[in-house]
DNA sequence: TCATCGATGTCGCGC
DNA sequence: GCGCGACGTCGATGA
């Protein structure tokens, strides 16, 4: 990984075209030939980057960019496709090189999967007498996360999120459309399931006999990590 | 800004919980307090990061830690959620810091709007007869792109994607809905256009009596040029 | 390889 | 500040 900090000036051009005007930033040169432009600020996204596999070439700039005070100039281009990075640099504050070596990556908990699993696991969460039907349960415009059947025997379809915002109702709301079309399975009951779920959401989902279902985490995990001892 | 390489393990917790194994890594701190902590590789996106507004704590390790090779522990806290990055430095092999100034930031050259610009000049592109009404007609629940009427004096409302995504299907829906509430324009016809339209969104546009229609961009732009040079 | 979908998405605009 | 749509979205997963 090389570092270096510069006055610089950039030009993107591919999928959009962008130029950066001439400020001091930070470029990192990874070690898969990547490139990333960041300023002292904002998010983690860098202003400029080209994304592996690419390759950068470095030339001395001409007489007119001389002129203008560039010291160098790189070309970074994308491999596959022709997305380009050309990047001026004019006073280099900073260049130093490291041998980080290979990372072994970030290890998740908890997100959407889980939640859907423990879910499967506790289906009784949706109702006392509800019994599982199947996960991942597929139609042509994409899986329902939870089919489930209530006590007397009616089919529910669950949707799982997160984080329940109104595209998750409007999601649950396609699947419920089309299962309903299904004379085995109709009438279809929906029910709309997140660690949080937004007043809009909330209202929609009501608005259209959705039921909501706020789970709680912590509580599911905990009782699936008793479930799992009494095994 | 700061830019330390180190040998380091980090946890994060917040929306969710993960934790990075002890490797060797590049961190940034920035002017905001924003931390990024990248690998040698992958995208530009870190292994673990915290946006700003955002402090970080350093501390001396406990013994238990030092046991362990931490030579330091950063705890960065996010000030308004309770998103935390913990972050154990073992030996670190670079640190400096920077003085970048501010940024004036991306200047784009879009493509997003140029698209309905294009299709707003060559609204022939529906079919012959085709007029424009106008651009963004606004409704209560947003702006329609395009509003045009066709030979016959019916009413076309045109959503305009780079991508056609079941979402943009979705809106356009509820952009006919409201619209055909007017009785001085219904009956509108709904026309879906793209640079590139996934399966799902065409099929869920002709269940829904939408019009599909595949944009050109090059093609399109080629004859704005040509028409350009006319004038 | 291609398509779909989630994301600690982030970013920017309008209300 | 919130909601919503776009993104050079990226990245994982299943067909």
């Amino acid at each position: 990984m090389r570092l270096v900090v510069a006055r610089c000036s950039a030009r993107y051009t591919g999928r959009l075209t962008a130029h950066l005007p001439l400020a001091t930033r930070l470029l990192v040169v990874k070690a898969d030939g990547s490139v990333l432009l960041h300023s002292d600020g904002g998010s983690y996204k860098p202003l400029n980057w080209m994304s592996p596999p690419c390759a950068t070439a470095v030339r001395a700039p001409d007489a007119e960019a001389v002129e203008r005070g560039v010291t160098e100039v790189w070309t970074v281009q994308h491999q596959k496709s022709d997305d380009r990075l050309e990047i001026e640099l004019h006073e280099v504050a900073h260049d130093s090189a490291h041998d980080l070596g290979v990372d072994p990556g970030l290890i998740k908990d908890g997100v959407e999967a889980h939640l859907q699993e423990l879910l499967a696991a506790q289906i009784e969460l949706l109702g006392a007498g509800h019994t599982l039907v199947r996960r991942e349960y597929m139609t042509a415009i994409g899986p329902v996360d939870i089919l489930a059947r209530d006590g007397a025997g009616g089919t529910v379809a669950v949707e799982i999120k997160r984080r329940g915002d109104i595209d998750g109702v409007e999601q649950l709301t396609r699947y419920l459309d089309l299962l309903n079309r299904d004379p085995l399975l109709t009438p279809v009951r929906g029910v709309f399931a997140a660690q949080e779920i937004k007043p809009q959401a909330r209202v929609l989902a009501t608005d259209r006999g959705i039921g909501c279902l706020v789970l709680d985490y912590d509580a599911m995990r905990g009782v699936d990590d008793v479930d799992s001892r009494l095994f």
